[in-house]
DNA sequence: AATGAATGAGGCTTCATTCAT
DNA sequence: TATGAATGAAGCCTCATTCAT
């Protein structure tokens, strides 16, 4: 039986979390060491093992978390009436995010996140997850405006889903290696490209 | 004057390189040890070392070299008169490699470089240096053909190429992290919204 | 706040370096490798580094340490009044010291310091101070003497004091090389010179 | 039986030797490594070994050549009728070798080996021999004007010869050590001390 | 005789994790 | 719960020496 409250061990994961955030978006998940995140939660060796495993399970964690704001950003965006609006919502929603600080640095631990699935299994099925779900709810707006003659509909709604995924991460890639990337500018010819895409008239030449 | 020939200089880097991408593209940068690359190359220790400097001077290497293979992509798919199947034969080039194990291997290298560069500068500017290069060349021939009147003329061209290069390296991520992920029907889907994009008509309406 | 006392720390300290004079002393600073150090010092590989950045540092600290020793032999030697008591006591100081087995030891590490000292700059400078302050030492208790008219004053108290030091290192060489030579007998001749050259009576002929 | 002659080998010996000694006296024994003597020679990995076994017997082979040179100084010296005299050259020979460049390079290397011997049996032997030869022909040189009263009695000529060496010894390491060390200083005060102490007359109150 | 590429044991150091306090 | 000193396996790299040419 614990000794301090559920809260407090919360908060104590957050603090180890942050930290390993902090250190992992700064030098890469095998550049941090343990040390480094010791240091930075401002905590003791010991006490991280108290409430992690190890470094994996850190790791695996952060995996973990990624998923719930991909989710959140997708859900608020398609929340709209509109395909169109809610895709604006959507685009808006991916682009403020990207010029915020904190969600930049969250942005770069998700790209070493994206290289450590390729050899880290338990990571990859994180990815995955994270990546299924707002691939579907994509999908199925695509579907359901389709459905509803609102879009085209000789389009495959998954791979349509794929290639706004394709394109976010893609964006995000080239935002890390060069802050100079012009990122409202990329939004307006994508919305303008999706537009043109999806837009029954168009399909008619499709 | 040199006990052996350039040429068996050449293969003895090539042989330590192709050791090193299998090794990195399986384990990780990181995780992957010189005693690694060791074994995989069939050399030993001391051999390695006198062909780089050490490991670091590997993984440069290796992506000074990715972007030879990005730029004969493009250079062979855009080659072609016409815009349509100019970039039909990029996506199709492009296509095609992502089937090929072998390039499948250094994709995922690639990926894990992509990671590196966040937190080392060496890399970084090789892998800016890789990208700039593609997004001139692709840039490049979408502002011609909006000259020649093959392309409507109200979108950024440079925002254009980022877009084709965020879709490239989106598919190349949702690949990596499964091999089921259906490349033909990603490709025809992007090829309709690329086609439906440019096309001068949907401009008129754009 | 530190879990474990200064006094602990500085034991430990004191553990790895008796261990580095142990081995240092028997092998020479070069052959000596740290596996060495960690196993005549009973901890382990980590351990050290928590208490030096390094084997140079090592090294250094004990080069460091060395001129302690010097410094308070000579003092304790120039503490007398007289000035032939005060050489003579120094003398008898240094004899004793060399048939000390522990100081032995220390004399060997002494010597390997002194060449390593001509190719290592930090040592170098601690080398010197420790050679400094000895002959400042030497030099003002001599030319005190001959200020009182207790010694010939036709001698550069500098030179002499030089000289002094010059039979000390010269003798410790030869004693390293040969612990059967007869410090005794050196000893006793040494003092017969340089009575005999600090004399006043021998300086109204020199 | 070999394809080129003597003299050719003693050529490509000297030739290694000198680039040893040169590479030695810079960065000390351990810190050359055979690539530098390789390179400093200017042959190739295998011509070194067709000369010497290894890097241990060019150490030995210089410990060997050291004592040469000392014997001949102290041997030229010694060639006078006059005691005071020979001494007297003795100094001089030696104080000007101490000037010369080429001379200090090989008294660095000198005191490499001085520490070498301290943990290497065979150039132990080598430094001893080298130290015994001078020490016997200074310590005849003086029972012999001993015996002939032109010094006084009451030492011990082996004493006095170790003295000697001592001295020697001292300031070739306070040279090396700091090459604005003034060596005519020291010698002329040096020799004033000797003067005072072997002289007959100082020796009737000795 | 001469070359220099190749070997592989061994050196120094880091770091994830544990455990006595 | 919390600490942080301690562990020791494993990482990167060097270097004396050999051997095919």
């Amino acid at each position: 039986m614990p000794k301090v409250s559920e809260a407090h061990r919360h908060n104590r994961r957050r603090q180890i979390l942050d930290a390993a955030i902090e250190c992992f978006a700064r030098h890469g998940l095998q550049r941090t060491s343990m040390e480094d995140i010791i240091r930075e939660s401002r905590l003791s060796a010991g006490a991280i093992y108290l409430y992690f495993q190890g470094k994996d399970q850190i790791i695996e964690r952060l995996a973990d978390e990624r998923h719930y704001r991909e989710k959140q950003l997708i859900q608020q965006g398609l929340a709209q009436q509109d395909w169109t609006k809610s895709f604006g919502h959507l685009v808006r929603n991916f682009y403020v995010s990207l010029e915020n600080p904190a969600e930049q640095k969250e942005r770069r631990l998700g790209i070493h996140l994206w290289a450590e699935a390729l050899c880290n299994p338990k990571v990859l099925r994180l990815i995955r997850r994270g990546l299924d779900q707002p691939r579907e709810l994509l999908s199925q707006a695509i579907a359901e405006a389709q459905a509803d003659g609102r879009l085209r509909k000789d389009i495959d709604s998954i791979a349509a889903a794929r290639i706004l995924i394709a394109m976010f991460h893609g964006l995000i890639l080239q935002r890390a290696w060069d802050d100079r990337t012009d990122i409202e500018c990329f939004v307006k010819a994508a919305q303008a490209m999706t537009d043109s895409y999806f837009s029954i008239s168009s399909g008619g030449r499709g």
